[in-house]
DNA sequence: TATAATTCGG
DNA sequence: CCGAATTATA
């Protein structure tokens, strides 16, 4: 038996938002710790790690450990159908295959009652070591999502170089290159405004735009966003979710390459 | 010589936005009584009947009874033209086989009138009998509007299940099922918010979600929703004008089925 | 053309 | 936070 009450319903809502676009089906896991999910992308290059930790919730109850595979556009489509600041309960029975969403309105005069097939998916769970990074930048998710917005306008990938002024984001494409630097600045008015490095070492790495404005789909969740690089390791992408836990997003570096384009098999 | 003269002129914009999807040509019927209409939809599945009383205009001359037959899309077309605060004349000669749409800006700085051909529609006007219903809901059209919305993102249709402590919206489709109950509350500090069911006796009904989310077009012409339900009988889904009618769409309930879908023909 | 998604204003 | 309007898309 399990039953997970969310006051703050929205939250759901806009985690499945941030992730139904890069990840089509995948395992909610569903233990004493919370709620969480880990999913590689459709293409296998990036991967989501959610927890949504148990304190988060108003009521959490999870009899045992259980893993509910679903297809994240239907899950998506049914939470659209909960008002912004519905309560959501998440429900489901220890033989069961189907997941019930409950939606009540705040006043109370409205119980919606949604349920869904599970499916079975097989997936690794990958442990995610903690590693040291190089650099970690923490800047506003907002203009960080802009910065990619901008960015995948003129070119298909972003260096990202960290020195310990600032944080350079450039990219290069057939009508020219742009280079957007961001200088850190932890004074401020208000603390999210703040763009603040920790570096070890200098850091430059290029990923490619397209996941990174999958990425910022979380914008919504968090004002702001952190990104841990480091050479050789995939670079981190985290948003906290307010007293409950994060999403974070992985994506390997691109290798460095010439000039040219070099196609496999070419 | 017909002469109509309505100072609240979004009134009958928003009225032709209602109706011209469901409806593609029709013909509008006046008389002393007021300006009104009644038209099935293409599939000849759903009915609506507009009134417009003749107290309702400013100024409200109709020499003799005259149908006008129009073609929806086009009358519309032209009511987009005219300002949300536009007041709107209707002018058509007794031999005529034109109309004359007049708008006249607030101020009298614009005035612009449109002049489209009539056609000639043959449609029998059925008389509607008043009829008990079992039940009777009122609730907020906005919310009505909704519902439909939500349902039509996991099925086709709706069950509708009224007991006097509330109504009941579900539905069933490929991803799973969804159920909304909404509480009888009279007790609410607007008016307009309140649900409030009149039964005589339960009754639970099937519609297509497509004819009902025509209706809630209709939605900004009023707050409150009426929906009446009888067996046998086909549901209306009133929305009061103020001051001065209505607009209703009739739709006959669904036969229920067996489980398994019965293609005719097979 | 109709609906969905997004943005803006109340 | 909801509703309106606009824009984008299927």
């Amino acid at each position: 038996m399990l039953e997970l009450r969310l006051l703050q319903g929205s939250l759901l809502k806009k985690v499945l938002e941030s992730i139904k676009d890069l990840v089509t089906e995948a395992n909610f896991d569903c233990s004493a710790t919370g709620f969480s999910l880990q999913a590689m992308d459709s293409s296998h290059v990036a991967l989501v790690a959610l927890l949504l930790r148990s304190e988060g919730f108003e009521h959490f109850r999870c009899d045992r450990n259980i893993s509910m595979g679903m297809k994240l556009v239907n899950m998506a489509m049914m939470l659209k159908c909960a008002g912004n600041d519905d309560i959501i309960t998440i429900k489901a029975d220890d033989g069961g295959d189907t997941v019930t969403f409950m939606f009540e309105s705040p006043n109370q005069d409205k119980i919606a009652d949604f349920e869904m097939k599970l499916m079975n998916i097989d997936s690794e769970h990958l442990g995610i070591p903690e590693a040291e990074y190089q650099a970690i930048v923490r800047m506003p998710s907002s203009e960080f999502a802009r910065i990619c917005k901008d960015l995948s306008t003129i070119g298909d990938t972003v260096i990202i170089s960290v020195t310990k002024e600032g944080v350079k984001f450039s990219t290069k494409g057939d009508i020219g290159t742009a280079n957007i630097v961001c200088r850190q600045n932890a004074t401020v008015d208000k603390p999210e405004d703040a763009i603040i490095i920790e570096m070890k070492e200098p850091v430059s790495l290029t990923f490619a735009l397209r996941y990174m404005n999958s990425f910022t789909k979380a914008t919504p969740l968090a004002n702001i966003v952190t990104i841990s690089l480091s050479s050789e390791l995939p670079v981190v992408v985290e948003y906290k979710i307010a007293e409950m836990g994060y999403i974070r997003f992985y994506l390997a570096p691109k290798i460095e390459e010439d000039e040219e384009d070099t196609k496999p098999g070419v």
